[in-house]
DNA sequence: TTGGACAGACCATGCGTTCTGTTTTACGAT
DNA sequence: ATCGTAAAACAGAACGCATGGTCTGTCCAA
């Protein structure tokens, strides 16, 4: 396993990575499969595989824990920090696809994701946390500045709801987010993709994709 | 089931009902104000000023709380059991308005309230807890059903959209639901405001108000 | 006298935090 | 190069406390 033969600076550093890594993932695993209520420091550490100590060492307390994990989970979104990701989430496949597709991706392939469902259960208990809610706020803002930012290479708004761009794309994770409860308890499955298809048929005419010039969102 | 006519017959069922009463909208007001993960017994039971052989005698389990909150919840808007409170939710104001004021009004008369949040925490923390979700699903189901046959009394579908009617507006509840999340963080309140109306006038062509004919929905 | 409505004490468990150790790494002086 | 030492990384026990559930007891109407 030993990575480089001549040296290894980051050999701790990938360690500690490693360890944090194990931790942020046991976070979202336990927030997406047991929810908020039911995401102890117990069963972290122990899905962890990590001793109370190091949780503690990297998150001194269970707020610590919730305000890092959201931090991870909006960070494949934001910036061009990690291209990569960024790349598989809003820059979408090589060819666009009308906006019911791109929808269907965003919701089947983010939205209603692991990650998607632990950064719902976050938000939802923020609201009643007030010492949670201020730490996350401003991760919020600049997550919505960077996704209006980042969305408006790929799209613009009709003539119509021309200085509405940023609204129109609200909307739409509005309606993405409302989904999350509502798939839980749908009768047939199907009806959540149906969903889907309509609504981004309905929004589409207001909402069109950019001519695909070549991308200065990748360069810098 | 009328009063007695000298003695008082039905105190204790109506002392019952208060005691229930009183239980229920503690339930709702802490799952509002502190969140799902601290809505605790001993919380509803100080804030709802009973003791907790009351509390357990109604409700044996914190499980069967929640299923009689979010029953009491659903109630108003489900079938014409009680047409004085459906009037307020589902049954316009005499003037009904256009599509973007009658969501305006859903979102802040029953969506953004008290009890539009406590529904939401309950539905958010079952979708984790399989138990509850077996309680409360058929219960949802059942809602589903009458909230559209109630709105279909109302609203029709454009000619395009004749077999999705249903569909759109389980995407205007969507939509609806995953505004709760976006308006805790939102900087400007006024933004959901506009969201909601721009939302409500990109929905409005494709669903349209029925003829105020007289109401089917009063006459049972 | 029975059972429903309520009152309040009691209990085992799990919670989040704090604390004291032990191992590993970093790094300047030698 | 080697050593010494401080800090970081990790391990695990212990603490105080709130939780949800249970259990016994009291009141009152039927």
């Amino acid at each position: 396993m030993g990575a480089g033969t001549k040296d290894q600076p980051n050999v701790t550093p990938r360690r500690v990575a490693q360890t944090r890594s194990r931790i942020l993932e046991a976070v979202i695993t336990s927030l997406d499969e047991v929810g908020y209520s039911e995401c102890s420091i117990n069963r972290v550490q122990q899905l962890a595989g990590v001793s109370r100590g190091a949780l503690t060492h990297h998150f001194p307390s269970k707020e610590d824990i919730m305000v890092q994990t959201l931090l991870q989970l909006l960070a494949p979104v934001r910036g061009p920090a990690s291209p990569t990701e960024e790349a598989q989430l809003l820059q979408p496949t090589p060819e666009m696809g009308t906006l019911p597709d791109q929808l269907q991706h965003l919701w089947h392939r983010v939205i209603n994701t692991r990650e998607g469902r632990a950064l719902m259960e976050i938000l939802v208990a923020a609201r009643t946390d007030p010492a949670l809610s201020a730490r996350i706020t401003p991760a919020l803002w600049a997550y919505n500045d960077d996704f209006n930012r980042n969305i408006a290479h790929l799209y613009q708004a009709s003539a119509a709801h021309a200085k509405e761009f940023s609204l129109l794309w609200s909307i739409c994770r509005s309606f993405m987010r409302g989904l999350h409860s509502q798939a839980a308890y749908e009768r047939d499955p199907e009806i959540i993709t149906k969903m889907v298809d309509l609504f981004g048929r309905i929004m589409a005419p207001h909402l069109s994709p950019r001519a695909p010039a070549e991308g200065p969102p990748a360069a810098p």
